[in-house]
RNA sequence: GGGCGAUUAGCUCAGUUGGUUAGAGCACCUGCCUUACAAGCAGGGGGUCGUAGGUUCGAGUCCUACAUCGCCCACCA
């Protein structure tokens, strides 16, 4: 028996324990057709919000759809806690900077701290009723992991896809490393737009460059002016003296400068920016590098070494001033790009990093985008965007602690890279030394790569590590490609294409079937959830407790795919009517079917026809839905059609459950078969967003497998499309007469004296059939049927308003 | 500046390939104790579908421009 009242909270502890007690979502190979999904492995940044359970459950439903179409799902759950972000976690926690902390001493902190952060992570996903296999779930930085990515590494060295390089970076002078181009953030800030005046050495010709930098003046190894530019033109070819630096420095031409920018005269400094980066390159100029790591003039440079950037920057412009260099200061606001892990400004650096080769196979990456399903398929705009207007090679190095190291050593006499045998990994360059001498030199010192792999690298083989790759035991036949990765739009550009990448040069082919882009979770509408402004107010665990999973998964399973969601409580609250109505449906289908055994029957009334035939109807677009991966849109239309199922079918079906002996049994019957069945089909449909009250209903009513999520979708094949026409008209005109009865404010128990219609041959043929139904539902005392070729016309609805009469219709 | 998306009722959102009177929930109003559910049921009011053009017999839906918002990218001279 169901309880009286659905008491979410004991109910949903109760089916977490049988679940896992009964390996229900267990992944084991088997005959069935498997559909493995790639989904993200969340950074473990201590923070939890309302993001992260919108962003995985609709994955998580999508899972479940499967398996209920008889896939063998294979979908680990893993945790990104390699690299910056827990690093910079454990600096926080410390109030510690990595260095100051060791690097030993530190690494143990931040395995530590993950692990703490995991198993929260791990309890909030699963109270959720994620359906993962807890037991195949990963993390990247555990020994299998590091092998994993190491192999990967040495896959790519030995492709040649890889490389060690000296060559500029992007660096961040907060976090002391290199960073990857994909790591950046714009952000709009406040500066100063300064008009200095240089002089040609030759003929003393002045001439004004403005710039936001002038820090950079000692970093200055030439002027550029446009070569068609006829105000400047005859600057072209002579030498500029930097003023206060007091150095000479050519003036050359070049056609991308703008002449509409500035006072249109650039001054070229290595590195300022991309383009001082190109023209480096191209003209072949002198390196001179000011900056320290940590974000300082370097001390060669005379009045200014050892002053921070801006500190130099103010310093430097007061020296202008002071020798009448300064021709004006704008305020002006523009954007930088930014470290998105710290915020700090980036600047360039000059040092070996390896780098994985994008540049050379940029149309690769793009062929493989295109072999890829995207959902929704706008979104495959961002990523060929981003292939085709990415401007370096992936520099996976990063000068951290906590990371996969570089299976590397160098040669200490010959600088000649070292690599580690494959059977060897994994390894950490810092403790192991290499088996064999110098190849190059025969020398036997060497020193280890004291870099990190970037995080990115590593979560760029998720499906290398839920494939095993490189294993005796493995699931490389299964899984190459895994059929889905799902992730929200924002790290296209980096996941998504990293992972691409690998897939590519490892296998020559796409890592995944389809990619499906969620929406981000909003704190209300227009507004992220950001944790700056801590205005996701809602904690997940604590929400769990107050609605339960099953409703807090309904908020997250609403909306359009691609599409941001606003937290909202009238969303919740909408979910957890509609779990209520189900729990209450439940309970009175159950109150009938006591006596109810299943068996062949085909001779249902027509009013059972007509709602197998609208479920059926229904499914069948809820399945084309789920086809597209649109969860929110399936669970619309099957929200819709529940609610219609309750108020119209069960309210015209109770007469004949409850009096037999007025209706007749057979009647009966089909009424409980009806019920049964579709009750049935509604929760294995409702199971995808409910796992937990459809459970429970579906282990007390039928119980026909250890659990509904084991169960297979088998859509019903019925021809009722008449009945379905009919039907629907018939309740129309139930719905005028109750309307009618509202009007008139009385209950709708009150008996209709006389129902005038006029109807077609066909509809009233389809009352005629309905006619006990029809009568008993409004309570008709009298039906007066004419004949017209259209639909239907109603004439007149006479109530019985006499109270004696309603009086013994209540007895 | 480039790309993509969004703009529909007071609020949160649906609206499939263009086809009668544009839908749902919440909120609001009016009724109804109806042998599952008052956390319910039956009704009602409320929308020039962002703006302006265009295509079409017909446009929320297709095209063009513009506006506003969001995301991604480029812009440090």
């Amino acid at each position: 028996m169901l309880d009286k009242k659905y008491h979410a909270e004991e109910k949903e502890a109760k089916w977490l324990e049988y679940w896992k007690e009964n390996k229900i979502y267990e992944f084991k190979p088997d005959k069935r057709e498997v559909f493995s999904i790639d989904t993200p492995p969340p950074t473990v940044n201590g923070k939890i919000h309302m993001g992260h359970i919108f962003s995985y459950t609709q994955t998580e439903m999508l899972a479940r759809y499967k398996r209920l179409r008889g896939y063998n799902i294979f979908y680990p759950f893993g945790f990104d806690d390699n690299g910056l972000p827990s690093e910079r976690l454990v600096e926080k926690e410390q109030g510690k900077k990595a260095h100051e902390i060791g690097r030993e001493a530190f690494s143990k902190l931040c395995y530590q701290t993950t692990d703490k952060y995991e198993s929260e992570f791990q309890k909030l996903f699963s109270k959720l009723g994620v359906s993962t296999d807890w037991g195949i779930h990963y993390k990247t930085v555990s020994p299998s992991t590091i092998k994993i990515s190491q192999a990967s590494f040495l896959d790519l060295i030995h492709r040649g896809h890889c490389y060690h390089k000296e060559s500029p970076a992007l660096w961040c002078n907060e976090c002391l490393t290199s960073i990857a181009q994909a790591e950046l953030e714009t952000k709009t800030i406040q500066t100063t737009f300064n008009y200095i005046r240089f002089k040609t050495v030759e003929t003393k010709e002045e001439f004004t460059i403005a710039t936001t930098r002038p820090e950079l003046l000692p970093a200055i190894v030439c002027v550029f002016v446009n070569p068609n530019d006829d105000k400047h033109k005859s600057l072209i070819g002579k030498t500029a003296h930097i003023p206060v630096i007091d150095v000479h420095v050519p003036i050359m031409a070049d056609e991308k400068v703008a002449t509409d920018k500035g006072t249109g005269v650039v001054m070229c400094c290595t590195f300022g920016d991309q383009t001082d980066i190109e023209w480096w390159k191209k003209y072949n100029l002198p390196l001179k590098y000011i900056f320290t790591e940590d974000g300082r003039i370097i001390d060669s440079v005379s009045r200014y070494g050892g002053l921070k950037i801006k500190e130099a920057r103010k310093k430097i412009m007061e020296d202008l001033q002071a020798g009448g260099f300064v021709v004006k200061v704008e305020d002006l606001e523009h954007e930088v790009q930014t470290h998105e892990r710290c915020g700090r400004e980036v600047e360039y650096s000059v040092m070996k990093q390896w780098f994985i080769d994008i540049m050379n196979h940029k149309e690769d990456f793009l062929k493989i985008g295109s072999q890829i399903k995207w959902h929704p398929e706008y979104m495959k705009n961002r990523y060929d965007e981003w292939v085709e207007n990415i401007l370096w090679d992936w520099c996976i190095s990063r000068q951290r602690y906590f990371g996969v190291p570089f299976p590397v050593w160098y040669c200490e006499n010959c600088e000649e890279p070292i690599f580690a045998k494959l059977e060897d990994l994994p390894v950490n360059p810092l403790v192991d030394n290499p088996k064999e001498k110098c190849p190059k030199c025969g020398c036997s010192k060497f020193k280890a790569e004291t870099d990190v792999m970037d995080t990115w690298a590593t979560s760029s083989v998720t499906p290398l590590i839920n494939m095993r790759y490189g294993e005796k035991e493995n699931y490389e036949d299964i899984l190459k490609p895994m059929s889905l990765r799902t992730n929200a739009s924002e790290i296209i550009r980096t996941w998504d294409f990293y992972t691409i990448v690998k897939s590519f040069y490892h296998f020559g082919q796409r890592p995944w079937d389809h990619v499906m882009i969620s929406g981000f979770a909003m704190a209300s509408k227009g507004e992220k959830i950001s944790k700056s402004k801590g205005n996701s107010k809602h904690e997940p665990l604590a929400l769990i407790e107050q609605y339960s999973a099953d409703v807090i998964r309904y908020w997250a399973g609403t909306g359009r795919l691609g599409t941001d969601i606003a937290f909202s409580e009238e969303t919740l609250l909408r979910g957890k009517k509609l779990v209520n109505k189900l729990w209450n449906v439940a309970k009175f289908i159950e109150m009938h079917l006591s006596d109810y055994e299943d068996k062949e029957f085909t001779d249902f009334e027509y009013i059972d026809k007509w709602i197998l035939g609208r479920f059926q109807e229904m499914e069948k677009q809820f399945i084309d839905y789920l086809e597209e991966y649109e969860v929110g849109l399936a669970l619309n239309i099957l929200e819709k059609f529940f609610w219609n199922f309750c108020d119209d079918y069960i309210e015209i079906v109770k007469h004949r459950l409850y009096r037999p002996e007025e209706f007749g049994e057979i009647p009966r019957y089909s009424g409980q078969k009806t019920v049964y069945t579709l009750l049935y089909k509604l929760l294995q449909d409702f199971s995808i967003f409910f796992p937990f009250i459809t459970e429970e209903i579906y282990i007390e009513l039928y119980h026909k497998n250890k659990s509904i999520h084991l169960t297979q979708i088998e859509p019903l094949h019925f021809d009722f499309s008449k009945e379905i026409k009919n039907g629907d008209c018939i309740m129309d005109i139930i719905s005028r007469s109750r309307g009618e009865k509202t009007n008139h404010n009385v209950s709708l128990k009150t008996p209709i004296r006389t129902l005038n219609l006029s109807v077609n041959e066909e509809l009233k043929d389809a009352i005629n059939k309905a006619i006990k139904d029809f009568k008993a539902t409004l309570f008709i005392e009298n039906l007066i049927m004419n004949d017209q070729d259209t639909d239907y016309t109603i004439h007149k609805i006479e109530l019985n308003l006499d109270t004696e009469n309603k009086k013994e219709l209540f007895q």
